[in-house]
DNA sequence: CGTTGACTTGATAAAGCTCAAATTTGGTGG
DNA sequence: CCACCAAATTTGAGCTTTATCAAGTCAACG
């Protein structure tokens, strides 16, 4: 499905978090021409050490960035949904250091590297917006991080289940902290660097506190700011203080 | 001391890494303001939550990014020395969401923020320079991700030393696998996210591995190879794959 | 209604933490 | 140069967290 791009209204919204744009900005990335494609759970829809030649507009869904060890096991290093382009860096890297896979259904906007090198090219405004929303994603990252190194299993997976609540309520409009998780306690386990068997365990003890319910992968969270208090979440790092 | 700068010769090396520079574009940097300043070990010279007007150009010595939880822990997420600038962020983000300070006695450069932003309104391929510049920023924290999130303290922190050693070839043009540590036992625990304890230990189980020796802050690495295979270390996240 | 993948629980082992007490090292003043 | 101090490193013992292996149960879906 090549057209006419409806969808980049979802991007813009996601650049002006972090980026002012003028007009004809806006018309240009509005007149980009994506390839819309529908995409099953659980495929690579941008592989390490290949060479891509477009990046990916998240339109319905979820990815994760992940690496591969050698050992076989994976790390995934960052959830995406509605509005993100995970792989922007692939308009300055190639290969990149990262895959990214599908963690729901999916439906995705291919935009070609041509086309967004002619808006950065042209458009400084664009330029400066997609540097700015790198400098978010690095925020992310450290955000992670930090979450990994120095936190108990418990407070990461509290923190994970944080974030994922606070990305979907941005896409949703939504206050209702009762949702779908996204992902699988195996994929909570390769995101935190904990075994699935403790995930599980770890899971219980927030249902013990009384923070949680969850079931067949529903989601409720009992008491917003007990959880967040609890793992010390913080979400200025999802939208950034950017100036 | 404020200088017409004769260092940023420095910077333009380390931006030619990621980035190509017209002449107009060096002669630019070359023409920077800054304010030198010699710093003592342990001091901070960006702080989480203010509002820095420059930016930190690292001439001699090391430091580090890193945050404090509420439990007082301490999360290092990079370590940076000569020709970097870790808070180029600062452009767009305020306050920052990380802290530098210093791990050794250091040289620094402070450039306002001001010029910086003449310089990227000015030349298009300085912007496109600092850009790719915080996107090789951010594959160095994924690989630190990796490091922390999925391997064994022990590899964790042969890793570690392995970066460091690239990071000092790479300043003082050296094969030569023998060099002074920048950083204490205590910080390499609150890089890795372990205890300070287990790092000691970790360290006898590399020496009796024959890998390392290690005494009064110099490091051998007796067997890059074998060093380097055991924590599976790439370096190419250090200069990136920039097209 | 049977199969498959996800989730759950138990038992045991390994990795890493904490506390506490040496010991070594690097610097500093006399 | 020496004595001393503070910080860093080293070692030991016991404990906590998390991993691993194994054997379930549950739930969605054709």
């Amino acid at each position: 499905m090549l057209e006419k791009n409806e969808n980049s209204h979802i991007f813009i919204k996601k650049l002006k978090i972090v980026s002012s744009l003028s007009d004809s900005e806006i018309k240009a990335i509005n007149s980009l021409q994506t390839f819309v494609k529908k995409i099953d759970k659980d495929i690579d829809i941008v592989s390490f050490k290949e060479n891509p030649s477009s990046c990916c507009l998240i339109l319905d869904g979820w990815v994760g960035r992940y690496r591969i060890l050698v050992d076989g096991k994976r790390q995934f290093l960052s959830f995406h949904t509605v509005g993100d382009i995970p792989d922007l860096h692939g308009l300055h890297v190639s290969p990149l250091d990262y895959s990214i896979c599908t963690l729901t259904p999916v439906i995705v906007a291919f935009i070609s590297h041509d086309q967004l090198r002619e808006l950065i090219n042209n458009f400084k405004g664009i330029s400066t917006a997609f540097w700015r929303y790198t400098i978010a994603d690095s925020a992310a990252l450290r955000a992670w991080m930090v979450n990994m190194g120095h936190r108990t299993a418990c407070k990461a997976l509290a923190h994970l289940f944080c974030e994922i609540f606070i990305k979907i309520a941005i896409v949703e409009h939504k206050e209702d902290k009762n949702f779908r998780l996204p992902i699988t306690q195996i994929e909570m386990a390769d995101a935190l660097g904990i075994s699935p068997v403790h995930v599980n365990r770890v899971i219980n003890e927030l249902r013990e506190n009384d923070l949680i319910t969850l079931k067949s992968r529903f989601i409720k969270i009992k008491n917003w700011e007990k959880l967040a208090n609890f793992c010390n979440f913080d979400p200025s790092y999802l939208h950034g203080n950017f100036i």
